[in-house]
RNA sequence: GCCGCGUUGGUCAAGGGGUUAAGACGCCUCCCUUUCACGGAGGAAUCACGGGUUCGAAUCCCGUACGUGGUACCA
């Protein structure tokens, strides 16, 4: 790899929702091109056309848009080395196809998906469960290799269907140096001959990250540790086609795995957690697969706790925003096996993000939920200073809602069962006297209203713990929440006089 | 089956020949708090196994086991 400036891609496939592991991908791309001063660049790999999925390739966008880290080159933002589409590109493919022909390092293969079904039927073995179309098989096969090359001109004139298949030379080592595995090494006879093109023209995975990476001047390719296993024939593709030292450096990164192996749709459903950055409904069969923002996550948590998800910076720090992020991010600390996702740290990183954050800035998400919720914001600053009251008890944006909603409306119920086991006549007539006593307050105030409630549990002769957490439950619903007598104060004369009374009808019904 | 990559508490992890093997999440106990949280103090729990190399191995080497990915005209 040449000296040049640093250009990384993330290569997503528009076949659904955007994964996990798929987020930390783009957000290692980002922060190595950010520390770099490099371009990132996102390349849509819909070369499958049977796999085309309306609506996946804007729904990617947006999740980038949410997480923050907008490309510097795609589809939307084009720059000099579009198209950024494969698709609209497919006619690029076909000449290097066609020079790896011609340089005998691939060949057409005319064998139907049936012929190649019942290659693998004849050849397969107990110790051979899935035979390849390799060095072994190729010459049995419906190929140039076999065929002659009038016979193989002829069928292409009759336009029958062929793919170009790479032809994996025998007994060769190929090695390259993973910046994060660090040596790799592969044996060349093991390796099938992989498809280039596809019989529709498409090309596949491996000619096109090849071709494009090289096109696009890419630098550095990150992908997940899943295509470690065909990197020989990317690394092959890149020698026959462009030569080795423009090949980009290569960094396989570790899997993000489940509850019980790899990560997927089912665990989210299953355990109840979140693995698309937002949520995502398939069009043809309508299952939603729930997504982090939705869930209540900020995208700084969200970022967070995927960049420490295979990396740290070898210090005790975990919370990262984006700008140490970039500035200590390396690869050399990128681990190399995989973490199993754990879904209660997810939420801790959520937590600390919302104590650290202040209201100005959770405002517009949590204003978001009580708008939906039915209640509609009007006093930013009155909403903002009960936030800072109630933020350390939220771990999602969603428990604004249960931990804040009494301060904007009467509660539906009362958790009866935390009172009416030590509910007295004494208490009754306590809090019968306190309506109007509050009633008579000249100035609604928080030490005035402890003042009198105090005041009259000393004249009564209880003590003022047996009633505060009565005088809660009538207030908020529950037992839970800031300083009693402040929430008073903030809902106000009428509404704590009116509050108490209902409460009362039900604790003594 | 074959090939690749991995393996430090339940989970995330630091440590890369000599350490009482950090820290975080979660769990438990206590303190703070007339609620719930926050905060603070403590606790239980670990180097996959077997062989080497070495005065000494979690650390290096070799096996084994296990996990994981690949083995598609999917990416």
């Amino acid at each position: 790899m040449k000296d040049r400036k640093i250009r990384v891609r993330f290569a997503p496939s528009p076949t659904g929702g955007l994964h996990l592991g798929g987020v930390r991908t783009v957000l290692y791309n980002y922060l190595f091109a950010r520390q770099q001063q490099g371009t990132f660049i996102v390349r849509i790999e819909d070369t499958d056309q049977s796999r085309y999925v309306p609506g996946a390739e804007d729904y990617i966008f947006k999740c980038l848009a949410w997480c923050g880290l907008l490309p510097d080159e795609s589809p939307l933002h084009p720059g000099d080395y579009g198209p950024y589409r494969q698709s609209e590109r497919k006619p690029l493919y076909l000449t290097y196809a066609e020079q790896l022909i011609a340089s005998k390092n691939a060949y057409y293969a005319f064998d139907t998906a049936e012929e190649l079904e019942q290659m693998r039927n004849n050849f397969k073995t107990e110790e051979n469960p899935s035979p390849q179309y390799d060095r072994h098989t190729r010459m049995k096969m419906k190929n140039s290799l076999v065929l002659s090359e009038a016979e193989t001109q002829r069928l292409i004139q009759l336009n029958t269907p062929y793919v170009i298949r790479i032809k994996m030379p025998e007994n060769e080592t190929i090695s390259f140096t993973d910046m994060v595995h660090g040596e790799v090494t592969f044996n060349s006879s093991l390796v099938d001959d992989k498809v280039l093109l596809k019989a529709d023209g498409m090309p596949t995975y491996h000619l096109a990250v090849v071709v494009d990476d090289f096109l696009m001047k890419i630098t550095h390719a990150f992908r997940g540790e899943e295509w470690l296993s065909s990197a020989p024939v990317h690394i092959l593709l890149w020698k026959y086609l462009f030569g080795l030292e423009w090949m980009p450096q290569w960094a396989h990164l570790p899997l993000i795995l489940g509850p019980h192996g790899k990560l997927s749709k089912r665990d989210g459903a299953k355990y109840g957690f979140p693995v698309f950055a937002m949520n995502w409904t398939d069009p043809k069969t309508h299952e939603l697969t729930e997504g982090f923002y939705e869930k209540g996550f900020l995208p700084e948590a969200f970022i967070n706790l995927l960049a420490v998800l295979g990396w740290n910076d070898g210090t005790e720090q975990e919370l990262f925003n984006m700008n140490e992020l970039i500035a200590k991010f390396s690869l050399d600390r990128v681990h190399t096996s995989g973490a199993k996702f754990d879904f209660e740290k997810a939420k801790w990183f959520n937590q600390e993000w919302i104590k650290k954050l202040p209201a100005s800035q959770l405002r517009a998400p949590v204003k978001q939920i009580f708008e939906k919720k039915g209640i509609h914001i009007k006093d930013d600053p009155a909403f903002d200073s009960i936030v800072e009251l109630v933020k350390d008890r939220c771990t999602l944006l969603p428990d604004f809602y249960t931990q804040a909603s009494y301060f904007f409306k009467t509660p539906e119920h009362w958790d009866e069962a935390a009172v009416k086991p030590k509910w007295t006549v004494e208490k009754n007539r306590f809090f019968y006297e306190l309506i109007e006593k509050m009633n008579e307050l000249p100035h609604w105030e928080l030490h005035e209203i402890e003042n009198i409630f105090k005041l009259l549990a000393a004249e009564k002769n209880i003590k003022a713990g047996e009633l505060l957490l009565p005088f809660r439950v009538m207030l908020v619903g529950g037992k839970f929440g800031p300083a009693v007598f402040l929430i008073a104060e903030k809902i106000g004369k009428p509404e704590t006089i009116n509050r108490v009374s209902t409460a009362l009808n039900i604790f003594n019904a």
